[in-house]
DNA sequence: TGTTTATCTTAGCACTGCTTAGAATGGTGT
DNA sequence: ACACCATTCTAAGCAGTGCTAAGATAAACA
């Protein structure tokens, strides 16, 4: 038992890693059409397999968004581990943090429309992803509240709105709603987040 | 030609009208089982039409979210009119606004998941959202702009950050991940607006 | 080398969006 | 009163999707 079936990423075998493969073509559909017209069937034959295959990868297409989803939240929080350490000053923690979620929102614009998904809200609440998506507010969070001293409940409720802020922020600058340059976005992020801090610090 | 076909609204006929119940079915399904689960075929029988019959009202699934969207919108667009008008200050305008918009949001949190879609983001940068949207936003901004002192340029930006933070608090209300009680939510809303505006206006 | 286990295929059901052609219905003008 | 006509709906069907059950095939291993 050397390379024992619990493991989620199964070693390769016909394909090669259809399971990789399968979620790297459905970033490609979902940057190139869209999340709802990403498909199983058209993955599997831009893939060159059957349309059952994937099924023995993901248990449906919701498995795979939720994959998805869960990856995303990885890296969105290796970025922001990234940006922790990286910050010369516990002020600059905040800069940072911002910086970090909007450039990896744009970056992975798929995944991110993913996580954002409506479908996947019951598996924020109770499901798979409720631990990554806590992570990465925890991460955020705590940035915050190092770089302006509030104490846990109210970094907590200012990481918050700074979080929501820049969900709202990402989704428009995806969908090309909003037209600024990027430097704009993140000058406009970041006086937001700053606002949003001083506002829980100073009447705290 | 007294009720010239133009009308987007048609008279009643067989039914009734249509249209209208077709939204409203559409709506009750959206909060049952989700919006991507919401289909015309089950509109149809449980309106006890073919499953053809909604294809003259609607040119398809599509246009019936735009609908709905710009529906909402009207409404987001009227209360935020009204809570204009209510505001006893100009210091109330901004808090009035934000609790029209998160109260708008989670009145109608069926209209409100279809306005956040992914499937109308082209909608809203070049079709038929597009106008509402803007009209929305700048009730909103002109609200900041006028308790705040702030001048356009700043007061759309505070105004931006502001819509993109509630849609954001708002989207995670609805989906029940953000627990709190709804007068907490108001309350967390409020600070973070504040501090927004008041941090484009002090280092303007 | 034969067995086991993971991987993929074949074939098919149920459902959806959407279209085309035609039937029924209610208002309109003569 | 009657024929006309636009509007509304139905009947039938195509193409595409998610998903499943059963069996074939290939790799890993004893």
């Amino acid at each position: 038992m050397k390379n024992s079936r619990k493991n989620p990423v199964p070693a390769k075998y016909h394909h090669g890693d259809l399971r990789r493969a399968i979620m790297e073509a459905a970033v490609e559909m979902i940057e190139e059409t869209g999340l709802e017209k990403m498909s199983l069937r058209e993955i599997a034959r831009k893939l060159g397999v059957t349309t059952a295959a994937p099924y023995h990868h993901f248990k449906d297409r919701h498995a795979l968004m939720v994959a998805l989803a869960q990856e995303g939240y990885a890296e969105l929080l290796a970025t922001l581990s990234t940006s922790r350490s990286d910050a010369g000053s516990a002020a600059a923690e905040l800069d940072g943090a911002v910086l970090a979620f909007l450039r990896f929102a744009l970056r992975r614009r798929a995944v991110y429309t993913v996580m954002l998904s409506s479908e996947l809200v019951e598996d924020h609440r109770t499901g798979e992803l409720k631990l990554p998506g806590e992570m990465s507010f925890e991460a955020a969070r705590s940035s915050i509240a190092k770089s302006s001293g509030l104490g846990f409940k109210e970094s907590a409720e200012a990481a918050f709105c700074v979080w929501a802020m820049l969900s709202g922020i990402s989704r428009l600058a995806i969908g090309g709603v909003l037209r600024e340059s990027t430097e704009e976005q993140e000058r406009l992020a970041l006086r937001g987040a700053r606002g949003i801090v001083r506002g829980f610090a100073d009447q705290g």
